[in-house]
DNA sequence: AGAGGTACCTGGCAGC
DNA sequence: TGCTGCCAGGTACCTC
């Protein structure tokens, strides 16, 4: 499933083959995502040339001179960037055709992700305009986490995931932050110390940045018609472990559900 | 305003 | 084997 450091990888994956490029055309074949896909953006896109592809939290921006195709991964997304595109499958719902031959073909089994086109500032589309800082620049630390915590009573776990507060920390990431941290999730998020939060800070950005680091090595082969995912591999202390031991205190690790979310941490690391 | 719940979707798996 | 039911995941949006 896509997380941050998978839609980064993505994009600099694709950027190369993809920037400069001029559209050819585009199909789509199943617009029923999250949202449906506007069917307009066929014509909007028609001729236009890729000018820069950003990310911004887990969204992909394609830059056009009228506008940005703003696309989501969901859960299930992936794109792949295809010479000689084989024949699509039953999840391959749009196919970009450029001018060099490329082609970008959206997969996506549980159609949870989003494409659309705006024609104003993208980041001034409601989707975008509330998120919270990127955790990888230095907007974001343990003060800032600290400060805006302060009176929340939701637990940690929740307000980390909270797309307001700061992007990319989905439910792997949350669970393995805390465990590193020893922080307990369901703790509320106002009465953490300002020290937890600078190692809590710390830690979130050093784990997204290795597995940024290796979703680079492991995607090298992105542009294999078999379109092989190559999601990164990065060793979880906790999420997908309940019951087994701790890899700290080899006690038994706890599953338990915040905010309908699946949630693994060490009852003995993170007491507090 | 903050907190919590719900919907969206399908593949994979457990249990019968 | 074939069915049913549950779960996973991100996030916009709804309700209290």
């Amino acid at each position: 499933m896509p997380e941050l450091p998978e839609v980064e990888t993505t994009l600099r994956g694709i950027k190369r083959e993809l920037i400069g490029q001029k559209v050819m055309a585009v199909i789509i074949r199943q617009p029923r995502l999250r949202f449906p896909i506007p069917s307009e953006i066929e014509k909007e896109l028609k001729g236009q040339v890729v000018e820069n592809i950003e990310r911004r939290a887990k969204y992909l921006l394609f830059k056009f001179k009228t506008g940005t195709l703003i696309l989501h991964l969901g859960m299930s997304g992936r794109l792949c960037v295809l010479q000689d595109p084989p024949p699509p499958q039953k999840h391959d719902h749009v196919d970009i055709h450029f001018a060099n031959h490329f082609t970008l073909r959206l997969t996506d089994p549980r159609r949870f992700g989003a494409l659309l086109f705006t024609s104003s500032l993208a980041e001034k589309h409601p989707f975008l305009i509330n998120l919270g800082p990127e955790p990888l620049t230095d907007q974001f630390d343990g003060d800032y986490l600290f400060n805006r915590s302060r009176g929340r009573k939701l637990t940690v776990k929740s307000y980390l995931m909270d797309g307001r507060i700061v992007v990319g920390v989905g439910n792997i990431y949350a669970a393995e932050a805390l465990f590193l941290a020893k922080i307990n999730p369901q703790k509320p998020a106002g009465k953490i110390t300002r020290v937890k939060y600078q190692t809590l800070a710390k830690v979130i950005k050093s784990v997204l940045q290795s597995a940024i680091q290796q979703g680079g090595t492991t995607l090298k082969d992105f542009k294999k018609p078999s379109g092989q995912p190559g999601y990164f591999r990065i060793a979880l202390q906790v999420y997908g472990r309940a019951g087994k031991p701790c890899t700290r205190c080899k006690s038994k690790l706890t599953s338990i559900r915040i905010g309908q979310r699946n949630t693994v941490y060490c009852p003995r690391c993170q007491k507090n």
